[in-house]
DNA sequence: AAGGTGACAGTTT
DNA sequence: TAAACTGCCACCT
């Protein structure tokens, strides 16, 4: 195997994340075996603007919906503005509807 | 080499 | 009820 590190996996796990869709931390990190390690999955994140091809990390929010991440972003602002271009209702850096556009990969990513 | 960090999440007070 | 603390484990300095 290469370089698969623990952040490997988290990227090609948010880059299956279809469009117009979020998840969360722990969502990934129970699909990689880690649902203790969320954390990790956050901190992964942070490589994750290096990364190419490019990992929307705007589509993993925590599991509140929050975009906690936003101010990891170029700018704060840019997060909400992604979410928005895939028609995504962000009120309050919160995502809107987030239980109903919520994408689990344990459940997708199963069949 | 060893210790500290953190884009979370669950539990406790 | 809400707010605060702890656990967690791979990556970074």
């Amino acid at each position: 195997m290469a370089q698969s590190d623990f952040f490997e996996q988290v990227y090609q796990v948010v880059r299956l994340v279809p469009k117009g869709r979020v998840t969360s931390y722990g969502a990934i990190a129970a699909y990689l075996g880690a649902k203790s390690s969320s954390r990790l999955v956050g901190y992964a994140m942070n490589g994750s603007h290096q990364q190419q091809p490019p990992v929307p990390a705007h589509r993993v929010v925590n599991r509140k919906g929050l975009l906690t991440g936003k101010v990891h972003f170029a700018h704060p602002h840019h997060m909400q503005e992604l979410l928005e271009a895939e028609h995504i209702q962000v009120i309050n850096d919160q995502v809107v509807d987030f239980e109903k556009l919520f994408w689990d990969p344990a459940i997708e990513l199963a069949l």
